[in-house]
Order: structure tokens, then C-alpha cells, then sequence
DNA sequence: ACCTGAACACCGTTCAAGT
DNA sequence: ACCTGAACACCGTTCAAGT
């Protein structure tokens, strides 16, 4: 009897698995007892797993697009770009490792790749840009965003999972002697949305004193 | 009868195995094989598996920072940050799938946050950086290096798997219409060092920035 | 058209038994 | 101290069989 399953409840429940039990536990008969189904049964909505794993990045990266369409244009392409960022760390940071399982995935539907057009549309006329410019500017804060958020959610998980290694004293002892500075830039260290926009308006100027 | 098996054999064929077959072929049975061994012997030396992939991604930073203590201190912070990218690039770049896989893993070892050391003495004697400027330095840098290379490698191993996808025609074609200017970055994209070099030199114009 | 039970080859890991 | 055979619970996937 049919049990209304389809790819994208399906996809949805294996982004819920995940989120909640880890890439580990994602497996396909978890995720079809999690839809009251026998785990052969997915096979006849998805080819394999391979292709699961797919429409979930996919999907992650369109909610990327949706959430930039819902966005005001920019005064600027310095707003539009750390809209972007915001956006992008957002959606990675809302599901379990995140930024390292869905960065740098090929993707399966071009609407994903076409978002591009707006932004550079409006850097290349507004801003004087080159289509080069423009496309650099989105795949370096790209990689900004993945090399960033990877480091926040290892660290987040590292946190939870072993804590005293985190504390300030813990730390100094497993580093040793010799190392005053590494220490201090420890003990000063912060992190969150404070260190995320201090990083990103670095990586900003860098895109602006190259079109000075 | 003993047969000289060691962690630091199993890591390094461990690696090897890695780089050959890729990370689904990295198997407990498969590393024992290639070490003239059965499988339940390799827990004689290591935990569980995890233990060994831990002391992969050691292995690899350890890498980073022996290339990094080989090169001459810079003329100034930009020289020295330059080195850095590039020599974890490179490390990266030198393991199928190392950036991903590698990167923002816990490091079992505390040589390997030590080699900070140097660096941050370096800059904030030399170029009156405070230490948490010469800290951010040295992650923002570890960030970008991290999603350009994860990028990178998914961009080669993409292009292996199915080449006619990097044509250009192709890839006009996936777009469909109404983007010409994604289709024109397209078209003028480079990659590989030269790509590096141009993204790296304006993160460090941002860094720099910063400072004046 | 959609779902299932049974089966296949494989996985990480344990453990008693060998040397 | 170090290695192995046998076994356990589990995995992704296939396929004939059900409705």
C-alpha cells in the first residue's frame, strides 16, 4: 500500500537524522524506520545513498538562495556580500557539521549556481567591477565562510564533548612551557558572531583595497 | 610472531591507502591487508578507528609545521603569512580529499598549536601587532587556505568523474538561459596557483589594512 | 506503482585461543 | 607481547514476491 513517500520527505527526514543523531547514525534503515517504512523501500524513490547525500546538500545550499532572495539589495557590494556571508554561515551552522559535510559539494541544480547573477549584476554596473572581480568576491568569502564555520563547529563539538580540555587552565597545561603568546592570544581569544565579523570585515577591506 | 607492526606504520600506510583508494576504501580489513596482517591485529596498536583517523590529521599538520620550521623567517608578516598559506595548500593539496578530510580535526598533539610560537613573536615584536591581531592572522589564513582547497579538490575530482560537466558548452547548457554574466566569470576563471596567489594577496591586503 | 522479507557481501569490533 | 579465527551486530544494496 502506498505510504505517500516521495524524495523530498525523504530528504527532509534524513537532514532531521542527521541534525539529531549525527552523519553516523544516517543510516538508510534509521532513516526508513523514521518514515515507518522498511529500508528497501527507499530505493525506489532514490537510486542510493550517494544521491541522498546529494539532494541534501542541495537542498541546504536552496535554502541559501531563498533566505539571499528574501534580502533588500545593499546599499553596496560590501552589504550585499556580508549578507551573504551572514546567510551562508547561518545555514551551515543550523545543521550538524554543516560546513564540512555540504561545502564544496557538486551541485545538483543549477538554480543554486544562477543566485550568482543578481549579485554580479549589480556589482559589475553599481561598482564598476569586472565579471572576474565580481565572481572572486563571492567564491572568497565563500571559502572564508567554510574554513570559518568548520573551525567554529569542530571546536562547538569539541567543547561539548570533552569540555575541560577547554578551560583556560586545561589548555595551558596540555600546551606546555614556552609559549607565552599562544597562551595570551588564548586567554583573549573570543568567538561567535563577534569573531565571525571581525574576520569577515577583514576579508571585506581585502576586496575593497583591490578595487581602490 | 611478530611482524613489526607500529602505529606509525599503520598511520603512514594508512595515508597511502587513502590517497590510492579514497576514503570509503580506507577500511579496517583492507589497511591490515596491505599490512600483511588480519584486521583484529591492528587493535593490538590502535583503539578503534577513530583513534587512527585522529592520527592521520596529526600526521598531516605534523607535515605542515616540519615545512613550515624548513623556511626562512620573511622579510615581514605578509612574507611569512604567504609561506604559511602556501605550504598548507600544498599539504592539503598532496592527500586526495586532505582538506576536507584534515582540516579543523582535534589535534592529538599540542606541537602542533606550538608552532604558532614563532610566528606571533615574530609579529608582534617586528610589526607591533597585538597578539590577538597575529592570532586572527594566522586563522583567518588557516580558514581561507581551507575553503579555497576544499573547493579546489572538489572542483579536480569532479572534473575526473565527469568531464564533459567542465566544458564550457556543457556547462552553458546546465545554466540555461539568462545568466550571462555567470556565464562570462565562467569563462574567464582561472584556477590552481595563479587563482591562489590572487585570492591569498587580497586577504592579505585585508590583514594589512587592518594594521595601517 | 509502491512496498517488503530475505539474502548478499561487507563493515568495525570483541575475544578466546594460539605462539 | 603480539597475532589470528571465529563470531557479533550492523551496513548498503538487490531482487523476487506481494498488493
Amino acid at each position: 500500500m502506498a505510504k505517500d513517500i516521495t524524495r523530498e520527505r525523504i530528504v527532509a527526514a534524513a537532514l532531521e537524522l542527521l541534525d539529531e543523531e549525527g552523519m553516523d547514525a544516517l543510516t538508510v534503515r534509521a532513516l526508513a524506520a523514521r518514515l515507518d517504512v522498511r529500508a528497501p523501500t527507499l530505493y525506489w524513490h532514490v537510486h542510493n545513498k550517494q544521491e541522498l547525500l546529494d539532494e541534501m546538500a542541495t537542498a541546504v545550499m536552496r535554502q541559501v538562495t531563498d533566505a539571499l532572495a528574501g534580502i533588500p539589495a545593499g546599499a553596496d557590494w560590501r552589504e550585499d556580500l556580508a549578507a551573504y556571508a551572514r546567510v551562508l554561515r547561518a545555514e551551515y551552522l543550523s545543521r550538524r557539521d554543516g560546513a564540512r559535510i555540504f561545502s564544496g559539494t557538486r551541485l545538483a541544480d543549477p538554480q543554486v549556481i544562477r543566485m550568482k547573477e543578481p549579485l554580479l549584476e549589480r556589482w559589475v554596473t553599481a561598482s564598476g567591477w569586472t565579471p572576474v572581480e565580481a565572481d572572486d568576491a563571492i567564491d572568497l568569502v565563500t571559502a572564508f565562510v567554510v574554513g570559518f564555520v568548520i573551525e567554529e563547529q569542530e571546536k562547538r563539538q569539541s567543547a561539548e564533548s570533552d569540555p575541560e580540555r577547554y578551560s583556560v587552565a586545561e589548555r595551558e597545561a596540555w600546551l606546555g612551557e614556552g609559549t607565552p603568546l599562544v597562551k595570551e592570544a588564548g586567554r583573549l581569544r573570543d568567538d561567535g558572531d563577534p569573531r565571525f565579523e571581525r574576520h569577515l570585515g577583514i576579508v571585506l577591506d581585502g576586496l575593497g583595497a583591490r578595487s581602490a
